[in-house]
DNA sequence: AAAACGTGGGC
DNA sequence: TGCCCAAGTTT
């Protein structure tokens, strides 16, 4: 293995020529002619980049930005607007976190993103690995921005044979051996963007990759293999009952989940609880019907079945629960209340 | 410290 | 088709 500071520089050079053009990214060429990062654009990114890949992130990042301009703007913004926003990106808990933090600077800071790790980790959303993006990318600090492609392409690249998550420490060592003091924020997006196009999780294109004759996991022809993981526990099944009722005046009647927990603060449609088995909990008495299809869903623990009732609604109707959204724009959905408002939406024509 | 927390694309 | 996995954080 070469100097860190030698291969940092070559992985620069690739990036140099490799880099792929993204809205929040600023480039060397950008700088060159005066364009400085914007630390709320950074941190937007950063977080919707959170478990999330490109190309799911792209557009919402472009809305977001182009709705809210600044941090102040975001953290005027009412809370079911900007989670209807981020409706369909996931990790619900990361936008009710976004406006959380999006207060505090805007009303305690002053508009103004700290620019130290420990001031950054104080806020809510920011972990380890946002702090680090955001005090290298925005403010250029030598910080060592540890995320998933990172892991591997360490792990790879120092043959660290030892499973994840066990092996998270000695991966981040790895790292901070080759953290160069000159272009940080661009050293740090070069090694993710090396691990999304070339260090894949699978098939990895070892022979176009800048750092290949440094690879000892390649010398030794286990990069492919590598990281390790400890062996994942299965998904149990769990089942629902969504009831999906629209009124007369075309309103439909929705719920605000609650803050915590899953889908916490999105729209949904009334049910009990989901469990082992479907529990009849309708949010108001009228001639519910059953669906004939359900809707499958996958979440990060748990697969989902869920039945669906439909229901026409009186404009009389008082519900125990939820209230009638009188335009209700699908998009403003997760994902899987989306999926039930398909299904019903042609059950009740 | 292990578990909770979404979704979509690739193979 | 079902599993893997992705620019992680919180409790």
């Amino acid at each position: 293995m070469r100097d860190g500071q030698v291969m940092a520089d070559e992985l620069l050079d690739w990036y140099d020529r490799h880099a792929r053009v993204m809205p929040w990214r600023v480039g060397p060429r950008d700088r060159a002619s005066g364009i400085a990062p914007d630390p709320y654009a950074v941190w937007l990114s950063e977080v919707m980049l959170q478990q999330t890949t490109v190309a799911a992130v792209r557009d919402y990042f472009t809305r977001f930005l182009a709705l809210w301009p600044s941090v102040h703007d975001l953290a005027a913004a009412e809370d079911a607007r900007v989670m209807g926003e981020w409706a369909g990106l996931g990790y619900y808990a990361r936008a009710r976190n976004l406006l959380k933090c999006a207060r505090v600077v805007s009303g305690e800071l002053d508009g103004v993103f700290p620019d130290t790790l420990e001031g950054l980790m104080a806020l809510p959303g920011i972990g380890p690995y946002t702090a680090a993006a955001i005090a290298a990318i925005a403010f250029g600090r030598p910080e060592t921005v540890v995320d998933g492609n990172v892991e591997r392409v360490m792990a790879r690249l120092f043959a660290i044979t030892d499973p994840m998550p066990g092996s998270k420490p000695a991966l981040r060592e790895a790292a901070a051996t080759l953290t160069p003091n000159l272009r940080p924020g661009d050293y740090a997006q070069a090694v993710m963007d090396l691990g999304a196009t070339i260090c894949t999780p699978k098939s990895p294109a070892c022979g176009i990759c800048p750092w290949r004759d440094d690879c000892a996991g390649r010398a030794e022809g286990i990069a492919a293999e590598l990281p390790r993981r400890e062996a994942k526990k299965p998904k149990p099944l769990r089942v629902g009952i969504a009831y999906v009722g629209r009124r007369e005046d075309g309103a439909w009647l929705v719920e605000t989940r609650p803050e915590r927990g899953l889908l916490g603060g999105m729209l949904g449609w009334p049910g009990a609880d989901w469990g082992e088995v479907a529990i009849e909990a309708p949010p108001v008495d009228a001639d519910w019907r059953d669906v004939g299809e359900d809707v499958r869903h996958t979440f990060t623990h748990f697969h989902l079945r869920l039945d669906l009732r439909v229901a026409r609604l009186p404009m009389d109707c008082v519900p125990e629960r939820g209230h009638f959204a009188p335009k209700l724009a699908p998009s403003d959905l997760p994902t899987v209340m989306r999926k039930a408002f398909d299904l019903a939406r042609s059950a009740l024509d």
